[in-house]
DNA sequence: TCTATTTTTTAGTCTACCCTAAAAATATTT
DNA sequence: AAATATTTTTAGGGTAGACTAAAAAATAGA
């Protein structure tokens, strides 16, 4: 296993690759690499059992490749939650240090630093983090964009991509904070929020499909 | 900078290669490479302008190399005092994560984790952590081949090779403790050690080369 | 259905590493 | 000083990962 390989296997993974087939194309979006990269990454990880290949249509992770894609998520995550808690990072810096630390991370390291910060269950944006199994404890959730008018809920879980992050930051939209859905503007138009202070939010409908909320309050 | 080109640098700095020549055949030895591979990375770093190349003689490091060989070893020891201190590692296995994470960490990222540190001065075994600017506090030491005997001293700083370190936990010659020098034996024989509490230790004529101490009791 | 566009694959290059084997230069021994 | 041994360099190859440009396949539109 190399970064890129792993970096790969979790693209694939974060493209919803082990229900449905994902494409070179999604792949070249998503990794900045080119098409020709794509393909050539792909014959070798098929070689290595670590995907499916359906030449012309996509790709799809097996079994093995699906618990190297936990595996890697698990470390990411924990990395996140020591940045955030330990070190002070904001939730829209840990990303980037926490990519590259997953990559050089003993099985060791990583369950030691899951002691050292006490068993976390969620990353510092509400990602579950696998476990050590490679198993995941599903959280109930439902993307905010799937909700109706005077819904209540608290937020889960957010996107974890840097811009989005800042968004939310200046939107004040908080992780755990609750909230009723106001208003929701027709022909995709924004949503109004209203916490339980009164404070309102008006967040962009693209938004909403990157917001997962607990509706059991 | 890749990590294999910090690698090099590193090596060459840990050789000497600051004030003397380092041979090609040092670096074969320390990096486990071939001589053709190291020949192949002095031109690559000479055109860098981190080393400086005498043709079959060797290569030295240039200002700029410096510079980086001091910041890498500044990041390695930070991560020992944290895989130790906060996760407990023995001292003897510090050593390999250090040198996997010293090359994904950004200088926010050990600024940070220097901060949380407590902002330590030396690592596990005795190391001085460069400064933040490259520069290095010199302690006073001496290595303990160079003691005569009744000479008293306390261990400053040891050698991090994982099996040295084993041989002083076995030995328990340990970090900061102090000791009279009661007998060193002709023709590279072993020297003995005595512990304030009168525990005597012996150890072998080479692993006096690999401790350094401090007289100034 | 036929054309046009998009997507994927193939072909050919490039760089950073690494290697072995042989040649060249330096050091050592006799 | 010559022969031998050691060290370094050169020559030639290999793999992983990236690229561009062109060919092939699939999809969309008229």
């Amino acid at each position: 296993m190399t970064p890129n390989k792993e970096d790969f296997i979790k693209a694939i993974y974060e493209l919803g690759g082990h229900e449905q087939v994902v494409s070179n194309k999604a792949l070249v979006k998503a990794l900045s690499i080119s098409a020709a990269s794509v393909t050539e990454m792909n014959t070798r990880l098929l070689k290595e059992g670590l995907i499916t290949h359906l030449p012309y249509q996509g790709v799809q992770l097996t079994d093995k490749g699906l618990r190297i894609a936990n595996q890697l998520i698990r470390k990411h995550r924990i990395w996140e939650v020591f940045l955030a808690e330990k070190l002070g990072y904001d939730w829209n810096e840990v990303h980037k240090d926490a990519d590259l630390l997953e990559h050089v991370s003993s099985d060791f390291l990583i369950e030691r630093l899951n002691v050292f910060l006490g068993e976390p269950t969620f990353d510092p944006h509400g990602g579950v983090i696998p476990n050590k199994d490679g198993t995941i404890t599903e959280i109930d959730s439902t993307p905010l964009i799937e909700c109706t008018v005077d819904d209540q809920f608290k937020i889960q879980e957010v996107d974890d991509q840097e811009e989005f992050l800042e968004y939310l930051l200046y939107k004040n939209v908080q992780l755990g904070k609750k909230y009723t859905l106001v208003d929701v503007e027709p022909y995709d138009g924004p949503l109004t929020l209203e916490a339980v202070d009164g404070e309102r939010t008006i967040i962009g409908h693209k938004a909403a499909f990157k917001i997962l909320v607990d509706k059991n309050v």
